[in-house]
Parts: structure tokens; sequence; C-alpha cells
DNA sequence: GATGAATGAGTTTTCATTCAT
DNA sequence: GATGAATGAAAACTCATTCAT
């Protein structure tokens, strides 16, 4: 299919790329408001103005960004969670996949948990929503899969599965920032840590 | 002591105050990029100037309100992790104390949050260094509190204690962040919720 | 007659005294508009209200402050250059004299200079013109110098006496600038050395 | 060679040289602190913004106008007064520069005069120090007229040749100040003037 | 489609001045 | 007279966006 586009529209489409890649790298390294459409332009090697003829304005092109990275991600995670397999084979591939995609992404990475984290205002208002719509069906089919488990009884019912699904998730995000703030000091964690950590009970009988 | 402030003083004070909870309230509700400083000075009912006689810029009246809360956090959290009693009652007090402090200073809460969480830009360049240090020393506190159980045997030692104690601070927040999001769809999360989840055993033997 | 002014007037007194040696200090040092009421209240140990207790603005501090030294300094001149003695003798009088004035009101000299050369802007409309009359009557009498040395057959009559006195004072002030430039590298200048140059032909006969 | 400027190169340079006349006539009118930047703007016709295209700062724009006139009005008289001829030739041609320099750059004179002359501080701290070099060089260069007109024996030794070159340059600048303070009652001073007050002997022997 | 000069509203910050105590 | 907190107009500067070429 991509066959049948002219060269002009894979220029078009290359072009579009390229203002892209510029305008991720600078906004991962320096944010939003702190990146200003001429530094873009600039980086992606383009003028001002052609970067108005693909975007309508410099929210649409954080947008296309975000949702862009969020797409990728998502679907390449449930993808994960919701391949052949057991549950716990399907977790550890999660945790796996997730661990590839933070190293492989680092730079959009931060971006979109600057979106998604922490404040309920976010850099472009409405932005946050539409991610946390996606970030829940994404949690939604996570629950199933630990639902699954425990009506197999491979899993103990300790909990709504929805709340396993956001504690597994959140754990292991939480090592995967120690390991971005200091690759020296802390292990990239592997999925058996999370899973030991999360399965294992702590307590002495 | 107070009551040797003279009453200009004390109106000193109160005026500060207000220009603090006006900025909260704002900087909260639209992020540091999106209020300005004539907004806030309407917000507290006083004049731009006044507010610059306060604070000398606008980022040194938002780093204010930032370690304001980040002291006030901490010192809270420290307090009753490191108070008398068992390991066990000393986690289920941390997690109920947490919980309190969320519903009390929403505003601030999520205002801190965008500074430790997501990005590694910050709003200010240089404040999300300070508070990550910080938030390091209260994790490597609670750290102990695990090493004391596994010394008393208490615990199991399944891992590294911080990161038991990484884990634990991570999914009690993602719990309130969820209460936080729809508070009539998700429980205000219960240490006891978050306990069961992280000590007992999902695995069934 | 001072003797007859209560305590309370000689304080007032005083204290309009430290506050202009202040604002001296400030303004010869920086310029006009690099020092601002605040700054010159703390210098003078006064609350910038007290300032305004005194001069009514902050412009009318700096008149007050260029008519005084303009008053001193031109009263001393013209006493100088009009005392009893021959033509030569009170124009090295008059040379030695503006030496001393430069060395012991450097601050001042440079404000004063600031207001009265150069631009015909001043840093306050309108002072530039009263200060140029003045300047204007001392050039006068300076003239009158030359004039009476001509009618007594000491001097030549070269050149309309107004010129005469306009060069000997630009030249003593450029020469007194040199030296104020460099104080090492040029010589204090000496009476003996102006009129040396100003009277004795370059040109061989 | 100005041929090869691209019409969009010619209108840029032409519009650059419109702000800094615009820049020009306002600052020498009222000073560098009484002007600001949405009223040069105006007198420009352009907007602020499009000043701020041209120039990164006020400051800048202040700068480029007084390097310009410094060069320019420098290497003027510096080939005047190094040109073929005899000392006095030479001295009567750069007293007659001065004076056509003077009558046709009136508003930058004035500026220009106000950073050399007066004021230590200077509007711009580092701009003084820098003019002050190439005024010296100018001294430099005029002394060397006068050891010349020594060593052949046009001049007698009166003084260091130095300070014979600030005297001249400076009564004959007083003379021009004269003209243009009040061009009816002063008359432009022609080089002959100054060279009969500088070169004949007052004193009658 | 590409360019980049021009725009001007919006932002932070300063500071002379006032006035209640 | 002295104080200094409060004021708000004015200034320098930024930057997303437009549009003629």
């Amino acid at each position: 299919m991509e066959k049948q586009l002219s060269r002009k529209e894979r220029e078009r489409l290359q072009h579009k790329r390229e203002i892209m890649d510029a305008a991720l790298r600078l906004f991962s390294e320096k944010g939003y408001h702190n990146v200003s459409m001429e530094e873009i332009a600039k980086e992606a090697e383009f003028s001002v103005g052609t970067l108005y003829n693909f975007f309508k304005s410099k929210e649409e092109l954080y947008k296309s960004l975000i949702y862009e990275v969020s797409d990728k991600f998502h679907s390449l995670l449930i993808k994960t969670i919701e391949r052949e397999g057991d549950e716990i084979e399907r977790l550890k591939a999660y945790l796996k996949k997730k661990g590839e995609i933070f190293k492989e992404n680092l730079a959009i990475i931060k971006l979109y948990f600057a979106e998604t984290k922490g404040a309920s205002f976010s850099v472009i208002a409405g932005l946050e929503k539409e991610l946390r719509v996606r970030y829940h069906d994404f949690l939604q089919r996570l629950s199933k899969l630990f639902e699954e488990g425990i009506r197999k009884g491979v899993f103990e019912e300790v909990a709504d599965p929805f709340y396993l699904a956001v504690a597994i998730d959140n754990v292991s995000n939480s090592f995967l920032f120690l390991w971005l703030e200091d690759p020296e000091k802390y292990v990239y964690p592997e999925p058996e840590l999370v899973l030991k950590i999360f399965f294992k009970a702590l307590l002495k009988e």
C-alpha cells in the first residue's frame, strides 16, 4: 500500500517525520514551554513556516508526538499481555517488554510520564484526559489477566484484579525509574525481581 | 513565641501566607507556565509589586511553595515511620498518614508530584534534584524499617529492603491517585488493602 | 546666625545633609538612572518615606545636589578670578583653584560634567539649560580678565576674549580629565603647564 | 558588490538602517534612558518584535549606533591627519574636517560626546572604556604630527606632544560646541581661529 | 510546499511615589 | 518627622503565528 505513494507524498511524510523527531528531541530535553517553534525549525532544518504547513499549532505538534508514542506503547503492551500462554508467562513478558520500551525510548518516555503522572493540569489542557482513557483501557486488559489467573486457580484472590493491575504496573514503573535515574547504581529491573516482590509473601507464617 | 511578633510583623506573615495560598491554588490548577504573576496578584488581592516585595521572582515564589510542602510532607512521614512500635504497625501508620496528607493537601500534592514524578526536566531546573534528594532520604529510612523487620524475622528477605520501600511507596501512591482521579468509583485506599496486596502471596502453592 | 537654630532644626539640616551625601555617593558612582530611592534610603540609613519628607521627588533631590555643587564651584572660581592682582597671577590662581576643586570633589565633578558636557539632553530636562547659564556667566567674567589684560597691554589681541576664556577653561579641563583618568600616567596638571602651552608661541619665527 | 545582494537582503539592510536612524533621532534628543523600545518601534514604523529581530537588546542597538559613528568619525580624522602635506596644512585640514563632521552629524555627535565626555559611569557599562581606547589611539596619532613638526623645526618644543594634541582637540571641540549651542551668536569656528589662538603667543614681549 | 521577516499581545520585573500608623 | 508596605504604570523582552514572495 505504501508503495503507491508518489515521491512527493513520500517526501512529505519524511519531512513530517523529521520535524516530529526534532521536536521530540527538544521537548523531552527541555520541556514544552522551554522550546520555541523557531528552535524546532532550526533543529529540523526547516523554516518556521514549514512547521505550520504540517501542524496547525505548537500544541498540535506536541499532541501528535504524545499520541503517536501512546499508540505505539499501548498496542505493544496489549499485544504482549493478550498473547497465548499462561498468566505468569504473560506477566513476565509484559514486564520484559516494558523494560525494553523504556530503554529504547527514553526521550519520549520522559515526555509521556510528564503528561500522565503527577499534575492533573497538563502542559496542554485536555491531553491528559485522553491519555488516561487509554491507560485505563490497558489496565482493564491487565486486570483480565489477573481475573483469568484467579479463575484458573493460579492466583489467590487477595484483592480486586484491577488493583492488582495498578499495583504491578506501578511497581515495575518505579523500578524502571530508579534505574533510569542512576543506571550505575540500580540494576536494570528484571521481571523476576518484580514478580518476586509481588508474589512472594513477605510475612513469615 | 508568636506573641512576640509585632502586629506589623504578624500582618506581614499573614500577607505572605495569602500570596502563597493564592499562588498554590492557581499553580496546582493550571501549572506553573499557565499562571501569570498578575493573575496571582489578583487572586491574592494584592498588586504585582507586593508579590515582588515578598518573593524576588516568580521562580522563587514557586520554589517556596514546593519546599514548604516537601518539608512538611517528609517530616510528617518520617516521624510516622520512626516512631515506637512494631514494623507492621508502623507500616500501617505510614500508609494511613499518607492517605490523610493526600486528602488534606490535594492542590499541593498535585504540584509536588508534577515536580518529582515524570519529567526529568522540571519546570525549574534544579528544583527536581533537591526534591529527589529528600525523597531518597525518606526511602532510606523506610528501607531501615524493612531491614529491621527482616532482622527480627518478621519479614522474609525477598529482596533488597530499598526495593521493598520503593515498591510499597509507589503502590500506595498509585492507589491514592486512583481514588483522587475518581473518588466515587475507587475506594479511599485503606492501609489494609495495600498491605494485603503487598504481603499476601498471590501465588497458590 | 546658625546658632539660633533649635536642636530640631539643626538635626533636620543634618539629616538632609546625610541624605544628600548618600545620594551623591551613589549617583556619581552609578549614574542617575541606575540608583533607586530605596538604595539611597539604605545608604543614608533612613526610610524612603523620610527621603520624600525632604525632597518632593527623586528629580528634586538630584537637582539640589547639582545646584549645590554648581553654586559652590562657581562662587569659588569667580572669587579667584576677580580678586586683586595682575592678570597672569589671577589666571594661575584660577587654574590652581580648579585643580584643587577637582581633587577634592571627584565624585561630584563627574556628576557635574555628565550634566554640562556632551549631551544636550540631560538626565533631567531643563537642568542643563540652567547650568549652562551659570557657566556662561563664569565665562563672561573670565573674558573680562582677558579684556583687561589686553587693555593694559599685557596680552596681545589675538582673538575675541570670550574665545580665549573658553579655550583656556577647556584646555585645563582636558588636562585634569587626563589626570583623573589615569593618575599614575599623567602628571597632575600644574597651572604652569597650561599657561606654557597657552601663551608660548609654538611656531618658530 | 552591493549588486550581488538579493532584493530581500537589500530590504533587510534598509530596514535595519531605518531602525537605527529612528533610534538615533530619539536617543540624541532624549537620552538612552528616556526612550523606550516601543517609542523607537513607532518612530521606525515597525513593531517591537522587529526591533528584536535585528538587535538582541536595547543595549545592543545603542552600542551599534555608537560604534558605527565612532568608526566613521575616527577613520575620517585619522585619514586627514595622516595624509601628505606639511604639519600646519594637516592641522588645518583636521580642524576643517572635524567642523564638517560636526555639522553633518549633529544628532549622533551629541550622543557620542555623552559617552566619551563627562561621566565615568556611562549609560552602558563597558562602552565608555572601548571608546576611550579608540580616542587615545587618535590622540597618539595626532601627537605624532606634533612630534614630526618639532623634529623638523616647524614647532617649538613647549610641551609633551601628547598634551599639545589633547589641547588642540579640546579647544576645537569647545568652539564647535559653542557654535552648536547657539549658531546665531557664535561663528562657525574656522581652523584659522583655532590655530591663531593656539599658535600665536598671547603675551607681548 | 518552503521561506523567514513582521507582528503584537502577553509576560516578568522595576521603582518612584503614597499613606496609614 | 519617620517608617516601610502597598501600589501600578511602565519598561524590556519573548514567541506563536501570519503571509507575501
